[in-house]
DNA sequence: GATGAATGAGATTTCATTCAT
DNA sequence: AATGAATGAAATCTCATTCAT
């Protein structure tokens, strides 16, 4: 039931989880203070404690609903009737688009999740999304349109790794990222990969 | 001159060196204590800070060193006489041939360098790198091998992150690293990405 | 007056004096949190507070209530017009027999009240039960039973401290508690106590 | 060896360990700060945590060694050829003198170690101290000394608790102590307890 | 150079208590 | 009365760094 206070509670829980995701940006996970979080959010530090059992588990929450979601579009793509070729580039649009929507959240995926120690226990999660894009490429062998000599799996976790530096190449400000900038990257991403990829 | 002094002085200053490569790779940055290092290497805590003026300094000079050398290999590559597309092949193999060479090395390399905060002052060094492919790829473009219009520069972070990112399953134990297993994500990785990169 | 409202607020103070006895017992003072006791009564721990001023009230509070119950029968014995040593056995069976009645209670006041900081203001109470014990010696002393030399007032605590030793025991779990040995332990320290005490 | 390093080194912990009897005596171990027993001791907080794993550790070490010190003299009186009753007296003594020779000490252990949860692991050296008053009892009995019909172990139990609660009148200010008190009290605990034991 | 005792800033976490609902 | 979200003081413990020996 939705009282007035369990929305409260909810509200103040995501605030909690929003300015994780700002403070984390900012100064790194190691960086941040549980009190700076709690200032961020204008919370009492205490409350943290709350709704989170440690500082480790904010970083692993914001990772779980944010990949969580994520996942679900992926899985979308997947599950749609398009031609290999067609989820592919979809994959990489969801996940290039991710930036502009939300460079905080990118950076804390990128800088203290995506390598963390902290987040071993999820990595089935990641696992999931290459897992994803793996099936996509075999789809795409199938269908006669990738070159079937390629072993789906690591061309996966390559494809996948490329889109993860242009995101990091955003996120360490060392890449141009403006629209302009940002659809460029979405068509040289989609281009190599499929070109890579493609059976002549 | 080197003395029988300044030897031994090197030797315990790369024996640090080495261990907190070991210590690093084990435990991660922030994991780790000066004194792990210390006990790793076989000697008192305090001596690291003969050599070294902080734990960040530690992890800079391993980055320094190793990092020099890996682009000194990639400069012979990119001065060699050979066509972009047989170049590219060198620089993935020194790329992924560094693994099996210090698995450790390249750890610490991919979780506590690539993405961190503590190096952003060598990032030059890094963008170094990703300046010879780059010069490659125009090279290719040059050449005639590579489609032209792809942008060199996205593309150039594209191939180094998809060779990253092998690296990363390797490190994290999610891909299989056996020599034949190395020999095929060579091979992989090369097709991919000068099929991409190949003009028809 | 009896309202049924009052009924109900004495019952959830009890209650929580019940389940603090349990919790105290099982966890230590120190080592219960209020919200251990709320739990365990089956209540917010906020409603705590409405019945105590703190949770050091709460200790106080099982200590007087209770405390004040078992003074109630030793100076019943006091009164009684029963030569000395018959009264001693009567207060080493009413202390002694408190244990097989509550041990959870008796726990509470041998670990967490007997030599406590916390209630240092109500040695007064304390020093009731040491008074009653020594007016018994003095009496015993005037009857000629007991040996008129010792010092009564050191003979009350070390008669006392015997049977709180024994009480010990069983709340550590080093002596043996079961419906014979309690009996044995009784008669023991009747015996140990009055021969001592008794003029030849 | 003993360098001047391992010296002052034993020399500091032992510092802690007779500032943190005061502080505790003062306080209590829950009353009491790390910190305060680093002030009272001179030195940094931090030092205590090379000598000692917690501030636990702390007490449970003031325990080990001032107990182990008492289980000796307790152990030569036991293996002396004096009769049983004199190996009592010999018992009490020791115990009770204990107090004039560090008030603070006894506090501690009366208050803070005696039936705590902190020390439960050292159940064992504390039995040990029980085992040699029943075995003196025992002794006794065989001599013809002691009434054969008492049972030992709980004799010793009553005896033992009540030295403790000489001591414990003591440490609360709740019995005198200047010398004259002192020497009262032993033979009243000698006297009572022998009395109580002793065969007619 | 080498050692490791000593320092102390700092960070996380706990939890009694308050108070708006 | 009853709830439990919110507060924030407080305390332990860690560990990079310094420095006397």
């Amino acid at each position: 039931m939705l009282t007035a206070r369990s929305i409260a509670r909810e509200d103040k829980r995501r605030r909690l989880l929003e300015a994780a995701v700002r403070v984390f940006a900012r100064a790194g996970y190691h960086g941040s203070r549980v009190g700076d979080i709690a200032e961020e959010a204008g919370v009492a530090h205490g409350l943290l404690y709350h709704y989170f059992s440690s500082k480790e588990e904010v970083l692993r929450t914001i990772f779980r609903e944010n990949w969580g979601e994520l996942l679900e579009r992926f899985r979308a793509v997947e599950g749609s009737d398009e031609p290999a070729d067609e989820k592919l580039e979809g994959i990489a649009k969801i996940l290039l688009r991710t930036w502009r929507n939300d460079p905080d959240l990118v950076t804390v995926m990128v800088r203290e999740v995506a390598r963390s120690r902290h987040l071993q226990e999820e990595v089935g999660a990641v696992r999931e999304a290459f897992a994803i894009v793996q099936r996509i490429v075999e789809q795409g062998q199938e269908e006669g349109l990738f070159r079937s000599e390629l072993d789906p799996r690591l061309a996966s976790w390559l494809v996948y790794g490329g889109l993860e530096e242009i995101l990091t190449g955003w996120v360490l400000g060392q890449l141009p990222d403006e629209g302009e900038a940002v659809a460029r990257a979405e068509q040289t991403a989609i281009q190599l990969a499929l070109g890579g990829l493609r059976a002549d």
